[in-house]
DNA sequence: CAGAATTTTTGTATCGGTTCAAATTTCGCT
DNA sequence: AGCGAAATTTGAACCGATACAAAAATTCTG
């Protein structure tokens, strides 16, 4: 038969109907084995012929009160975990992890300050994963206003706050990384960086980059400055150009940096993102990578390592981080504190010894 | 003070400290407008005090009903999500157009059997996108049995029965593909398949082409036949080589595309994925594209504009699809049937006329 | 075969809210 | 002050399941 009448149906209409109690019709769906099986047979058979659906998810979730999934939120429009190869890298972690624990994944966004409440308040998840804090405060805020663990990722300024972190170590990280260059044996740097403050883009002065909002990439333009120093290089011979984080900007900052007499001979990139834009640059200006200049960038994302040439570049722990993520928002172990994660070199292709 | 009991707070609990019923302490909460400023300002205070961590979403669903959530599935594990680009770009479409409509998007995976079931029976959503259904029967049925809409996208043999599906016209796709290149003065053509059925990689026949497992590839090597026959081209001097859609299988298989004396100078491709890595071999194996060698892919994923050189595609209308899938899910217009639309030819650079 | 032990089944409380008709209060006017 | 209309508030029903103690049925022991 398999109809079903105007209104759904209902285990208790089930239970009915099959002549047994609704906690039996319950065990039938939940527990199969604790019921009698010529009892679970005639039950289920009831079941199909009234069109039952199974027991609805939101009744079973009410009483029980585990969703069985993560939720991930960034303050950006939700196609940021699909476009951005960052975002994308620890995406494909975190569900990884999340199939195999069989725990679903639910992608909130952020993106305007009015909805960000309900989205946040009215996300089915047993937990939050919170991307891109710098500058979220308010998403950090409302989320704990959820009372549900939660865990920040890619912060930097939440460390001096008590929020429940995991990152990278953004100085030593860019420390390695310029060190790398500097062993090699260039002398003439330049600093490609990632967003300092909002929306600007070109070259910036010291004393903007100490100042600046986004603190992952202050970071790591002071691991770069330590590693120079501790070589004896002037921090100031290597200019810093702050990108967008897109294809233009970074493209039009490639230009300004190569404008000038004192071209450098490599470049400290503070993700591949716009180290493989400025890559692109330089190719179609002419250069070659790494023959005329090199170049390392920073995250370690999949593209970095197929990419022609292939990237040199500092690769961020996303396993460990995803896996340490998820359990603490699964698992019920919330993190206390910053964790902090070291980053490893990744010795590929875009970077040699100077020509000169 | 903040501060929280053992028990977690409850609404009813607030109504209790601030003298109200619950109706009314509901209505502070889901309809402030409807309750006087004075009352809510002191349920909202007393609920501050408590530690409320307001409304549970559990609750409010149960009677409401509605999640405001679309649940995409795919045979596949989580992470195929943000790795395959076909799927990537579909996401991308797919989340805009949930972010502008302020739905969740919740990610379901249906990798093994055994969870299958589980996972669609238990995720919380409104509706169901299925990707993949190729092979999915067995996916198919379990979500129908949810009663919940959906709509199933990449389909194929899924138009002879009766599930509501959106797609493209795989063959009148291809055979414009073959239509360009032909008449780019093209005649010794090879056809690059994507899978046909499971898990085999090199040189197939026409035979095996027809009895294919995926009807989509079996559609557009059809398509791509039908322009060579118009064109009084033999379909037996266009090999067909079958990928598994990956780097290792493609570059093996293209190696032997180019070993034999007669070589192709123009590559039909059933995907922008293997086309890319078609012309990463003809590159490294030192041809030039589309000089050389012509490529047209199938798709249009983002990456194919990017790409050096650009790939010449076919462009799927992906936003086009993502939002009738949407629609079909959240907005309750059930697709009825197959919903076919066209693909796009988008000549970029590489494809040109034979050197000859 | 009585009585104990075990397996099944039942009935009802509970999860945490929203809804809506009815009751109450407040307000505007004469 | 008196009265009807409008604005608020109340209280109980309800959403759809699961949990659990108690009751009933069945099986096992000596």
């Amino acid at each position: 038969m398999t109809r079903q009448g105007e209104a759904s149906i209902r285990l208790k209409d089930v239970a009915k109907a099959a002549g047994v109690s609704q906690g039996t019709a319950s065990n039938v769906f939940s527990k199969p084995e604790v019921v009698r099986d010529e009892v679970r047979e005639h039950v289920l058979a009831v079941a199909k012929d009234l069109g039952y659906a199974g027991p609805s998810v939101t009744g079973r979730l009410l009483r029980q009160g585990k969703v069985n999934a993560v939720g991930v939120a960034a303050i950006e429009p939700l196609r940021y975990f699909f476009e951005d190869p960052w975002a994308r890298h620890l995406m494909t972690e975190i569900s990884e992890i999340c199939d195999a624990r069989g725990a679903g994944v639910a992608l909130v966004s952020a993106r305007s300050d009015e909805r960000l409440d309900w989205n946040v308040q009215s996300a089915l998840v047993d937990g939050f994963i919170l991307l891109c804090v710098e500058g979220g405060e308010r998403l950090v805020e409302i989320t704990r206003q959820r009372q549900l663990p939660f865990v920040a990722l890619a912060i930097g300024a939440a460390a001096a706050r008590d929020i429940p972190a995991i990152g990278v170590d953004n100085i030593t990280g860019a420390r390695v990384a310029a060190e790398h260059v500097i062993g090699l044996g260039h002398r003439r740097l330049a600093i490609l960086s990632a967003m300092l403050s909002h929306g600007n883009a070109g070259r910036v002065d010291a004393d903007y980059v100490r100042a600046a909002t986004y603190s992952s990439s202050r970071d790591r333009a002071r691991g770069y400055w330590q590693a120079m120093e501790a070589a004896g290089i002037d921090r100031s011979t290597a200019p810093v150009f702050e990108t967008r984080e897109d294809e233009a900007s970074t493209h039009a900052v490639m230009a300004e940096m190569f404008a000038g007499p004192e071209q450098p001979t490599a470049i400290l990139a503070m993700s591949d993102k716009i180290a493989m834009y400025a890559v692109d640059w330089l190719f179609r200006s002419g250069r070659t990578v790494p023959d005329d200049v090199s170049v390392i960038g920073f995250d370690g994302v999949p593209e970095s390592a197929v990419a022609t040439p292939k990237l040199t570049t500092m690769e961020q722990p996303m396993k460990e981080i995803a896996r340490r993520a998820v359990e603490a928002t699964l698992g019920g172990r919330q993190v206390e504190g910053k964790q902090v994660l070291q980053a490893r070199l990744v010795v590929r292709e875009t970077t040699s010894p100077p020509k000169a």
